[in-house]
Formats: C-alpha cells, sequence, structure tokens
DNA sequence: TTAAAATATACCATTGACAGTATATACCAA
DNA sequence: TTGGTATATACTGTCAATGGTATATTTTAA
C-alpha cells in the first residue's frame, strides 16, 4: 500500500468522512448514507473501493453490512484524521459534525427501538 | 484551500517528492528536474499547479527560475511530510534518498565551480 | 542582432475517476 | 414461493488529470 494511494482515497472528501466515521465505530451502509446524504450506489461503491485497499472490512448481519475499520487502522490515515479533526477548515468542521450526527444517529435507533444491527448498538447496551 | 485539494496534490508522487526537496530549501526546475529525473516540461507543469495554490513561490535568477516553499508551509503538508520521512515504505525511502541527492547535488555545484544560483548555494557559504 | 540556455505554455491524445440507471444478489418474513 | 429490504455490480457516458510534441518567452552572452 503506497502512500500515493492512501492520499488518492482520502483525497476524496467522501471517503474521508466515511473513514473519519469508521474510526469511531461500526456502522451499516444505510446509516452511512444517511450521514453523509448521498445515493446508496455511490455509498456502495465508496465502500467498495476502500474494501478492497483493505481500509476497511465489513460482515453481515441479516439484510444488514456492517462496515468497520480493518485494525490496525493505518498510521497515515490515523495521523491524518487526527490532525483533520484538531484543523479548522470547511472539511474539518464537518467531520467533527459528521460525528455528532452520528451520535444523534446511535441515540434515535436505541430509543426509539428501532430496528438495530446488535454489533452498531451494543457498543451502547442496547438492542 | 481545502483539505481534499491539498490530498490531491500530495497523491502524486512526484508532488510529493517536490514539496519535500523544497521544504529542505529552494532548487532551481533544472536540478529537480535532475533529482527526479522528469522531463523539463512535466516539472515545468506540476511546479506550475503547485504555485497556483500557493504552496509554492519562485523567483527569477538570470535565466534560473528559483522554487521555494511559501511561508508558512501548510500544516497538513508539513504533518505529511514528517510522517513520511519517518514512516517505512518505498516511497518514504525515496524522500530520504531524494534529500541525500539534493546534498550531493549542491556539494557538486559548490566544488565544480559550475554556475549556481546564489540563493541556492548561499545556504553553504558557496559562490 | 543573433544564438543559446532555461523555463513556460499551447495543443492534442489517452487514460482514469466518477456519476447515474438499471439490474442482480442475499436475506428475511409472511 | 413471493415480496420487500438492503446491498452490490454491470454498463455507459462524461469530465478531469496526465503525458508528449511543438513552440513561445525571457535572459544572457557573443
Amino acid at each position: 500500500m503506497e502512500a500515493s494511494d492512501l492520499f488518492k482515497c482520502i483525497a476524496d472528501t467522501q471517503r474521508l468522512r466515511i473513514l473519519n466515521l469508521l474510526e469511531a465505530g461500526p456502522l451499516c451502509v444505510c446509516h452511512l448514507q444517511e450521514i453523509l446524504d448521498v445515493s446508496q450506489v455511490k455509498m456502495s461503491k465508496q465502500l467498495s473501493i476502500m474494501k478492497q485497499m483493505a481500509l476497511v472490512e465489513s460482515h453481515r448481519e441479516g439484510t444488514w453490512m456492517i462496515y468497520s475499520i480493518k485494525e490496525p487502522i493505518h498510521g497515515l490515515i490515523q495521523n491524518n484524521l487526527n490532525y483533520l479533526r484538531e484543523a479548522d477548515c470547511s472539511e474539518c468542521n464537518q467531520l467533527q459534525e459528521d460525528l455528532l450526527k452520528r451520535g444523534k444517529l446511535i441515540l434515535r435507533i436505541t430509543d426509539n427501538q428501532e430496528d438495530c444491527p446488535s454489533s452498531i448498538c451494543q457498543q451502547i447496551d442496547c438492542c
């Protein structure tokens, strides 16, 4: 895995946002879609790209596919996520917003007793 | 200047190598060409791209164009250069090799009394 | 004023990333 | 076994990045 491939990957704002979210915990495709407000096809493709690069991995739970960071997270990715979360720029702010949205989303699927992939909700002792 | 633009920039190995070299000190186009072993046209284009992004700047000395990092260097660039110089990957090793080549090149143009852009050679009290 | 060196730009062809539509697959519940 | 939900893939058109050739520009020296 060359550094240039990793840079190319996170040069796409959506992929960067996905990695930022997954680094906080696993999510299924539809919830990623909801947070990033992006079409199903596009999300699926982005995840597929990063899966091929071995940056993320997935497992099935019923009809859901749960994506998570493939451990250990690559140092260059971690380094840049850390940097951008501290920095002040429009994309950096978006990463923070996404994490807030993620928090709300997890609360919502807990509270409303919505169907909830256990590997996501078990993070907060629900489901 | 969005983070994604910066990532796109350093996702190109040549541009990354150029920034790595310039961060160590100014160089003229022909010396960058020599170290990276790349055509004149291509080098000129890469520099032009980064000049437009305000990552580098240039000034003329005779027929030479001397390029240098535009201060202050962007934190994201600095951060990644620091990371890659410490890391171990083929591209990381290349960055180190380039810096060695740069050192030898500066010694050579000093020793051989070659024509030497003063803003480069004054770094080592020559010319 | 002409020639040579260093650099930049214009032009063109090729390639690769990306977005969208349609369709396929996998799983579940009735 | 049928329909619905979630997800993936195939196909296609479009646009941007890239690399090469030729040429222009700037400066210096003869």
